[in-house]
DNA sequence: AGCACGCCGACT
DNA sequence: GTCGGCGTGCTC
């Protein structure tokens, strides 16, 4: 018997994961759990079981198997209960060993196998990788990628869903019926529904399982357990309803796609915005479901609206399966086990979806790529559209990534030909997409951030009966409360921040932490009762708006506004049947919603991003100025976007106006070469943080001290700077402070972070420090 | 992260 | 006398 059945390595022993993203090219050179390791082999008497537990450890546990091993013998992917110190656990059993590095003694035994057989392999794999990838708890890691109802150790099997259907009338059995009306009643209910009803509609309807089961002794009602194939369902009626016709560029970007089903084929989809990419991801769906294959779709938090969804179920007669963050437990488990069965052909989803097992995986397509809500920013900082490149590449699938503003990095990895760069440059509509004005703020008066030739501009918008979308991406009144006697600003107690002026309801508001204050009616600084706003917020613009074009309905669009999602939805429905109004709003606005009669925006202050410190804030500030200006225009009526702005002059935003997103885009490229930034370096950010400024840079200190040192004799490419304070050091009253790790290398990169987590994990001084490692980190804050 | 144990301050 | 503060130590 060899004394090692699965091999999952030590971390640094640990295969480097790649850069997702990478080429395809020397792929085949991958050696991890995802390559046909023994994995799948049973082990009947394995004399150890090393376990993953839902812990911030990053290390696994050993315990002693249960005499009878499980029916499937014991593999990795099955689910243990396992004592762990003085409570229970729910583990994930992921190696199956002989000996243990701990005596025998210390070993506790597993308390109950909970599965029959183990969780999906592409699961699991995809886990391993992230937990490495990340340096992550893998048990953490597993249990975060798990149904709520399975991590609670809720069994699996079992929950296939029950059709009951009625079957062919006979008066024989029939007759039996005379004495029994309410099975009679059900019969007939069932003879309705060709396809007949799941357990949960019967029961819905106050019958009882008892009477279906009598009603199948009868041999008058089958009892059906899915899965279905997507086959079954019969290829020639997939579409519910026809595909729409493709322009010609739309159809060779499909075609390109369609090109090679079965291979790994990462496909960047540029296209403007109203260009039809969505036309493409259904055709592409429909292609990949007709020959028995999957679809998973991921979107932005804020693009699994109902309507989006409306799109795909209308399109499909198969079921649609959504994961979004209003199903319940049960109807979580429910797709998470229809999508590893394969009786879901498509699944749509955001950022966390993509731990989502699949049976006969066809195709990813991450929509809006760019968008920041497919980085998890605490705990597991995993990335979903580079794992959804990653997990393509494990199963040799297609990949497409859609944006009208793609990220650098697929900008950058189109151009090196590591994806087919598929561009869309025409709109349905007539009109080419609206170019941005610039107009100038500075030495004007402004009235709610507005300055008179925007105001006339929205006049005249709504005297032609058209609607205005101004965007501000500030919430509250005001940014914040000044004394004009001296100087006093409303300063957060606990953040280096400025606390916001709300008036629904009155109060000052820290957007850092929970902080809120009453209003003061006098300067608590020199008692003068001359306090006044500083700036524009979305409240004080509709306010202003509201005063100017009193006869026009103004709507609020932001995270205040909308606590009620059914008020968003009622609000957007009555924009949409066109009366003239005012839509006042943050980025919520800017996104993905459609409203057809827009035909002017106006962006209240387009500098925000300019001179930010961080990298990529220019990249993500233009994206959302032509995420927003997309917005104009794209019924039967041209568009006009007036930015406003106090640098009419800046280099950057002049290139966005006059050549568009795409010509900034490569001039980003370029600054981000030269100054050794993503995407041609790779960062690591350990984030620091304690109430204590002096313990946080202490450790942070030690730890740059060890780092640089390991470094010097292992992995010299990567460079290490800081700790420095985070911008804005201090936030809900601790202090933040940053170790940034940058390397040409991702394999370098990687042996260092996994030799400062150690480190970490090792130090008696990290446990009074709360830190955290973000591999590719999306922001620098 | 939990969850224990342990050793010092203000309360019935 | 003890309820409870959070320092520190451990989890196969």
């Amino acid at each position: 018997m060899s004394s090692v059945l699965v091999v999952n390595q030590p971390v640094a022993a640990a295969p480097i994961p790649e850069a997702p993203g990478a080429t395809t090219a020397g792929y085949s050179s991958r050696v991890d759990a995802g390559g046909k390791l023994p994995d799948s082999i049973p082990h009947h008497s394995p004399r150890i079981l090393r376990v993953a537990l839902p812990t911030p450890l990053r290390r696994l546990f050993d315990y002693r198997p249960l005499r009878e091993p499980p029916a499937c013998g014991w593999q990795p992917g099955l689910r243990v209960r396992v004592p762990f110190g003085r409570r229970q656990m729910v583990g994930v059993v992921v190696e199956c060993i002989d000996s243990s590095d701990l005596p025998p003694d210390r070993l506790k035994p597993v308390e109950a196998c909970l599965d029959a057989t183990p969780l999906p392999e592409d699961w699991l794999w995809l886990c391993r990788f992230t937990a490495r990838y990340y340096q992550h708890s893998l048990g953490d890691t597993l249990h975060q990628a798990l149904p709520v109802l399975l991590r609670q150790g809720r069994p699996l099997a079992g929950r296939m869903r029950e059709r009951w259907q009625a079957l062919p009338p006979s008066a024989e059995a029939e007759a039996r019926l005379a004495r029994a009306p309410r099975q009679a009643e059900l019969l007939a209910m069932l003879r309705q529904h060709h396809h007949g009803l799941p357990t949960q509609a019967v029961l819905a309807q106050s019958f009882s399982r008892e009477q279906l089961l009598a009603l199948v002794d009868k041999g008058l009602v089958e009892r059906l357990l899915d899965p279905l194939t997507a086959a079954e369902t019969g290829a020639g009626r997939l579409l519910a309803e026809p595909a729409l016709p493709l322009n010609r560029e739309q159809a060779q970007a499909l075609a390109t796609v369609h090109e090679r089903l079965e291979a790994f084929h990462p496909c960047l989809l540029h296209g403007v915005t109203g260009s039809g990419k969505t036309e493409v991801y259904l055709q592409l769906i429909e292609a990949v479901v007709a020959r028995d294959r999957q679809a998973l779709l991921l979107v932005p938090e804020i693009g699994l609206t109902p309507q989006t969804l409306a799109r795909f179920r209308q399109r499909f007669r198969v079921p649609v399966v959504a994961l979004h963050s209003g199903l319940t437990d049960h109807e979580r488990l429910d797709a998470w086990e229809a999508a590893a069965s394969g009786r879901a052909p498509i699944i749509i989803g955001t950022r966390s979806a993509i731990f989502t097992p699949l049976a006969r995986p066809g195709v990813i397509i991450v929509d809006e790529e760019h968008d920041g809500s497919f980085k998890q920013q605490e705990g597991l900082r995993y990335h979903a559209r580079d794992l959804a490149v990653t997990r393509a590449k494990h199963h040799a699938i297609p990949l497409l990534l859609g944006s009208a503003t793609p990220s650098l990095e697929s900008l950058y990895h189109a151009e090196r030909g590591n994806y087919r760069h598929l561009r869309l440059t025409r709109r349905a509509s007539r009109h080419a997409p609206a170019r941005l004005e610039l107009i100038d703020l500075r030495g004007r008066p402004r009235q709610g951030g507005l300055i008179p030739p925007a105001i006339e501009a929205i006049r005249e918008t709504l005297a032609a009966g058209h609607q205005v979308l101004i965007f501000i991406n500030r919430r509250g009144f005001a940014p914040t409360l000044a004394c004009h006697a001296c100087g006093w600003l409303a300063d957060c107690d606990h953040c280096d921040a400025r606390m916001t002026l709300h008036r629904q309801p009155p109060m000052l508001a820290c957007h850092h932490c929970d902080k809120r204050r009453p209003v003061p009616d006098a300067c608590p600084s020199c008692g003068s009762a001359d306090l006044r706003p500083l700036g524009s917020g979305t409240e004080r613009t509709e306010e202003t708006l509201a005063a100017l074009f009193p006869k026009v309905p103004v709507h609020r669009i932001d995270r205040d506004s909308t606590r009620r999602r059914d008020a968003f939805e009622h609000m957007l429905g009555q924009v949409r049947r066109g009366e003239p109004c005012l839509l006042v709003g943050t980025q919520m606005l800017a996104k993905g919603h459609h409203l057809p009669h827009v035909t002017l925006v106006v962006v209240v202050n387009a500098d925000g991003g300019l001179y930010a410190s961080d990298f990529r804030a220019l990249e993500h500030s233009a994206q959302l100025l032509i995420q927003v200006a997309g917005r104009a225009g794209r019924a039967s009526h041209p568009g006009r976007v007036l930015v406003q702005t106090l640098h009419t002059d800046d280099p950057h935003l002049r290139m966005l106006a006059q050549q568009g997103y795409d010509t900034l885009a490569e001039q980003l490229l370029a600054e981000r070469r030269a100054a050794a930034l993503p995407p041609y370096r790779f960062l690591a950010l350990l984030r620091l943080e304690s109430p204590k400024e002096e313990a946080a840079s202490a450790l942070g200190g030690e730890a740059a001290a060890m780092l640089r040192h390991w470094v010097a004799a292992h992995a010299p490419d990567v460079s290490c700077l800081g700790p420095v304070p985070a911008p804005m050091e201090r936030r809900q009253n601790r202090y933040h402070l940053q170790l940034m790790l940058s390397s040409a290398r991702r394999s370098q990169l990687h042996a260092a972070c996994a030799q400062l987590t150690a480190w970490l994990e090792a130090s008696p001084e990290a446990r009074r420090v709360r830190w955290s490692l973000d591999v590719d980190p999306q922001t620098l804050a």
